[in-house]
DNA sequence: AAACGATGTTTCGTTATATGAAACGACTGA
DNA sequence: TCAGTCGTTTCATATAACGAAACATCGTTT
């Protein structure tokens, strides 16, 4: 049995929102892209490849590798002597999201969420301010969408950030309207009266749903999570296949969706 | 319903195992030695706390921090100044983790063995020269065991470790018999003749077990997984108290464990 | 109200230290 | 045997990381 995946083009969660600054420590810069390149590479890389993708010379490289491996993120293959990135990594990116005490709180529901709906659920996180795909629960459908943990939504063209726009901080709702509204496909509305249309909407419902946004033929259906103060702090989606998920979706699918997002909320202290 | 969660007490992926190299960058070291310290903590830090934790001064950190930031292994909040560790480590722990793909095909088995036995079922890779765990599906129990994304387990302190000396490269059994055995508790057995005795039987039974050795009423029961050469990739293991995984293991325990096993290894390509 | 302590941030001269060219040993394939 | 990798080491040079001190803002305390 072999699952298609079909990984979602998007920006990964760059430093992009937070202001950018001039100072800096450009050692440290070169060994930071180099951590990232292993990451995302697959394969082990040799020295020299690693040197010239980052346009560096071997020597310093080395030296930086050679750090990075006591640290543990990177590791040498001992046989080849091929660097590839290290556990650590692993290790660290668990220990970032077990911060977030919501995460843990909602995987088994996220996973009641899935065996009802067979489909991915996610559950989404402000850091910063940036919305983050904090936990993710496989489908059980042929074709998977990959919105994989560390992924960043936009705010206005997502079921999530829609979410969020609704639910969250004036402030934020403001802010983001505000700012320019960058569109990923036909389907997104960057037109800022439709949005506060929508999001009105979306507060009497209690959902929002987002067919074709990010990507042709692809639907998502989210819910919001508050904690004991009825602040929001986290939201709830299933995304799939439109053939799976219309629109509007089944009353059962919103059903599954709104009552996961009301058991998380309850369990974070909600109230009513 | 709150769960109570036991964390071992163990050393975790370190560069220990890696050969101690002399040169190196001090102020890369530094900076990882900061990420580090965020990750770990759960709460966002002043600068001058990590200043102090590293014995450095804050303009020094600061200026990594800002490097840091802008490659989003870092984020500071907008609100307060503090910083914590950013979701870049995420991103890229999820990253190294798809590396391997017997983790993918394990997953739904791993989920499956779970329920079966209720309790945590855990996957082990070798990473390097260490036995690392690569994913953990939790447990129905009251009581949890924690053992992470990127716990370390020794070789002949566990029961996945003796897995990898009963079906592993004869190399590896011998490096690590000659090398120094360190004991966790009384339970553990050091003795070299011992320790072999104990791989035939494992080897002849086709799964192991480690009861006390890790922690006092704890127990795990694992078995071996092949790829399509027949070579040991991994090794799947549940993991739970005494009072639920008794030595010897239930039945149907074992059963669970090594259909599981066998299930990844046929999905690797493992014939007969 | 005013003084203090805590943030994070910036500047600047000094020197520590990261750097890259070149050479080295070891290995693989032609 | 030679030419091509690989990773590793050395060393003189100048880059760039460093820390003391000062700055700008907050709160809290006096």
């Amino acid at each position: 049995m072999q699952k298609i995946v079909l990984n979602i083009e998007m920006e990964k969660a760059e430093a992009s929102a937070q202001r950018p600054r001039e100072s800096g420590t450009s050692t440290l810069d070169l060994a930071l892209r180099a951590v990232e390149l292993l990451a995302l590479r697959h394969a082990p890389m040799s020295l020299g490849e690693i040197a010239k993708a980052l346009g560096a010379t071997k020597p310093t490289i080395y030296r930086h590798l050679t750090t990075l491996i006591r640290h543990g993120f990177a590791w040498q293959d001992a046989r080849t002597g091929y660097y590839a990135a290290g556990v650590k990594l692993m290790t660290l990116g668990e220990a970032v999201q077990q911060q977030f005490d919501v995460i843990a709180t909602s995987k088994p529901h996220l996973i009641q969420l899935r065996d009802k709906t067979s489909q991915s659920a996610t559950i989404c996180t402000l850091v910063g301010e940036e919305l983050i795909v904090m936990e993710r629960v496989e489908g059980r459908s042929i074709i998977e969408f990959g919105t994989p943990r560390g992924t960043r939504f936009d705010f206005h063209a997502s079921a999530h950030g829609r979410v969020w726009l609704a639910f969250g901080p004036h402030e934020l709702t403001d802010k983001v309207l505000a700012g320019p509204l960058k569109s990923w496909s036909g389907e997104v509305r960057t037109s800022v009266p439709t949005i506060r249309r929508e999001i009105e909407l979306i507060r009497a419902r209690g959902w929002a749903m987002a067919p074709n946004e990010m990507v042709d033929g692809v639907n998502a259906l989210a819910a919001p999570v508050f904690d004991h103060r009825g602040e929001l702090i986290a939201s709830v989606a299933i995304v799939g296949s439109l053939q799976f998920i219309p629109s509007p979706p089944l009353p059962e699918q919103i059903d599954a969706v709104v009552q996961c997002a009301r058991a998380v909320s309850s369990a974070c202290g909600w109230r009513r």
